[in-house]
DNA sequence: ACACCATATACGGATATCCAGATATCCAAA
DNA sequence: TTTGGATATCTGGATATCCGTATATGGTGT
């Protein structure tokens, strides 16, 4: 993974909020992203898709749902540019209404599973 | 400028170099990036009109010459994430030899306005 | 005024990106 | 094995990006 092909994916809105989301909720399935960015299911599968074979992000399948989250062995240069993202006030307001849908969502997968 | 904009910019290995270039330079005309790089003039050119139209670089003109030099009102967490790109290994070679082709480049500009 | 150099922009074409909508696949439960 | 929910992929079409070439602009010196 070169710094521009990693630029090149978070240059895109939607993954950028998808890889932020995972790098504070640890693990999500497709169905919570979804439901917390508001967007249709092909579109947000399709740019995970994208993370998982740039190798940004693993997949995981548990039963239907598959769930996704960081690649724990990314290199230091890459969370920090994370880290940045993260930093950068400018989506800081969008970022906290995907926060608030995620956790107002009813019967969530990653919970389920948690508490099993 | 928004996290995602200024990964966009960064995405494109020219404007990339272009910047990591300046980060590490102070202030290079366009004919030093040209040499550096090895690129043609109108393509370093146009990359750099996009790095000063996205606020991310300042130009200014020395008689004949435009010396460019990063934005020194940058935002923290945008000056760390290029600290992270120069820090991802992937292009740390090619950046070397811009680094080498440009100390070994004859009458430039930015230093006999030093000098001068 | 002219010639020359550095830089910027315009024009076309090739390629990449992104999306919505339709459909395929995979799994679980009945 | 059939149904339904979750996820993945395919198909076009609209738009954006990037480049090389040619040309325009702006400043310097003669």
């Amino acid at each position: 993974m070169s710094p521009d092909k990693l630029f090149r994916l978070l240059s895109d809105p939607t993954r950028l909020r998808c890889v932020l989301m995972l790098r504070d909720e640890t693990s999500l399935c497709v169905c919570e992203l979804t439901y917390a960015l508001e967007m249709s299911q092909p579109k947000v599968s399709r740019h995970l898709a994208m993370l998982r074979e740039a190798g940004l992000v693993l997949d995981e399948r548990r039963g239907q749902w598959v769930h996704y989250r960081l690649d724990p062995s990314l290199p230091a240069w890459a969370l920090a540019v994370l880290d940045a993202a993260a930093a950068g006030e400018s989506g800081a307001a969008m970022r906290e209404k995907d926060k608030a849908r995620l956790a107002e969502m009813e019967s969530r997968p990653s919970r389920d599973f948690c508490a099993a």
